[in-house]
DNA sequence: TTATCGAGCGAACGACCGCTAGGCTAACTT
DNA sequence: AAGTTAGCCTAGCGGTCGTTCGCTCGATAA
C-alpha cells in the first residue's frame, strides 16, 4: 500500500472562458448557431470533453464552468450525450463542407484536387483542434443511432478522398495498389494534427497545409 | 423533449475471454508477464479502456468481466489507474524497443533505416491495435507523474525517427523542409491503423506494412 | 500441528452520477 | 393589468463510483 495522498479524481475544473475569443480563434465553427448559455455549455463541453473525454467530464462540471447550477443545464440541454452529438455534428459537417468546397474550387486535376482536399483536412483540424480530438475519439460514447448518423458523414468525406485518388490512377497521375490505404494514410496524418498543433505556436496553419499536401501528392506519386 | 427512451449508458457488459488465444492473436505483448487474475484483469481493463474509454469502464465492470467480485480486484491492483498505467507502460516500452530493435538490424542507408522504422510502427499498431488505442487516447486519465514516465518514453521513440530524417537530409537522401512535421506525418497515418485495423480482415500486417513504408519513404524523397 | 499467506468474499463508506420536480423572478405580449 | 415564457434556482431522487474493511478458506511452510 502506497498510494498516501491518492490523486484526485478531478483535479481540476474546466477554466471558464474569456468572454469571446476573436473569430480567428474560435473554438467551434460559424455553423454552431447557439448563442447565450446554450453556446457557453457547448463549448465548455468542447473544452471538458476534448481534454478528459466524455465520461470524464459530468454535467456538475459543465454548470459550474458556465457559472450556472444543475439543473439549469437542462433547460438548454435535453441529456448529456445530445451535447456530445451536437458537437460531433458540427464537427463532421463542418469538415465535409470544406472538403467540398474545396473540390469545387478545384481544377478537374487529381494532383490538384488531392491538393485541396489536404488543405480544407487540415484546416479542420488546425482552426478546430479541440473539435477534431472530440469527433474522432470520443464516437464510443453516442449511442448506436447517433453514431451511425455521424458515421455517415464521416464516410461521404473518406468517398470524397478516395474518388480523387481512384481517378487519379486512371490517368496515370497515380500509381497505388491499395487507393484505400492511402486515403486512410493521408486522413490519419491529419487526424493526428489536432493532437499537438497550437495556434500559438511556431508552425502556421500554412505551414502545415503546404507541407502535408505535399506529402498527399508525393506519397501518391 | 424527444428522448422518450434514454440510451443505457453502459449497454453491454465487457465480454470474458476464451482462455487464450494463440500467440499469434496476443492481446498484450510478452513483456506482459502477469499470469491469472492479475492478467486477466489487465485484458479486461485493455479491451474496456479501448472500446469504452478509462472513465468508461468501472472497477465492477472489470470484475464482472473476470468473474470476481469487486473487492477482489483490490488483491491484485492497488488503484484503477494502476492498471491504466501499467497498460501504457507496456505499450510504449514495447513500442520502443520493437523501433530500437528495427534501427539495430538496418543497413545504415537512411532510405533503409525509414523503412524499418515504419514496419516496426506498423507492426506494433496491428499486433496490438487495443493496446496501441489505449495508448495514443487515454493519456488524459493518468496522473502527472505517471503522464511524465510515460511520455519520456515516447519522447525517445519520437527522437528515433527524427534522428533517420536528419541523417537523410544531411545525406542528401532526403528532402524536407521541417523533419518535424514530416516525422509527425508518419507517426500519424501509423497510429491511426489501430482504429481500423482488422487481424481477420482482408489487409494482413504485411501488406500495411509495405504500403506504409514505401509511403514513409516516398513521402521524404 | 500450527502459522502464514494469497485469493476470494459480503457489506458498506462517502462522494459523485445524470436527471427531475417544482418554485421564483423578470421581461415580453396582449 | 393579466398572462406567458425563459431562465434560473433549491432540493433531492435512485443509482453508480472507487475504495476499504473484516472475514473465510485452502494451500504451503515450519
Amino acid at each position: 500500500m502506497e498510494g498516501i495522498d491518492r490523486p484526485a479524481l478531478r483535479p481540476e475544473p474546466i477554466e471558464s472562458l474569456p468572454p469571446r475569443a476573436a473569430a480567428k480563434g474560435a473554438l467551434l465553427p460559424l455553423r454552431a448557431e447557439a448563442t447565450g448559455t446554450l453556446r457557453r455549455l457547448q463549448e465548455a463541453a468542447l473544452i471538458g470533453f476534448g481534454e478528459r473525454g466524455y465520461h470524464g467530464v459530468s454535467i456538475r462540471d459543465l454548470a459550474a464552468a458556465v457559472g450556472v447550477r444543475v439543473s439549469s443545464v437542462y433547460a438548454h440541454v435535453n441529456a448529456k450525450e445530445d451535447l456530445l452529438l451536437e458537437l460531433m455534428v458540427i464537427g463532421h459537417d463542418e469538415h465535409n463542407e470544406l472538403l467540398r468546397h474545396a473540390l469545387l474550387a478545384s481544377l478537374p486535376d487529381p494532383p490538384a484536387q488531392m491538393d485541396a482536399l489536404v488543405r480544407a483536412h487540415v484546416r479542420m483540424h488546425t482552426s478546430y483542434p479541440l473539435l477534431g480530438r472530440v469527433c474522432n475519439k470520443e464516437l464510443h460514447a453516442l449511442s448506436d443511432g447517433n453514431k451511425e448518423r455521424v458515421m455517415s458523414t464521416r464516410l461521404q468525406s473518406e468517398r470524397m478522398f478516395l474518388d480523387v485518388v481512384n481517378r487519379g490512377i486512371e490517368s496515370g497521375q497515380f500509381r497505388c495498389a491499395d487507393p484505400w490505404l492511402a486515403v486512410a494514410a493521408i486522413g490519419g496524418m491529419g487526424v493526428r494534427i489536432s493532437e499537438w498543433f497550437d495556434p500559438e505556436g511556431e508552425r502556421s496553419y500554412d505551414e502545415v497545409a503546404n507541407v502535408y499536401a505535399a506529402f498527399a501528392v508525393k506519397l501518391l506519386a
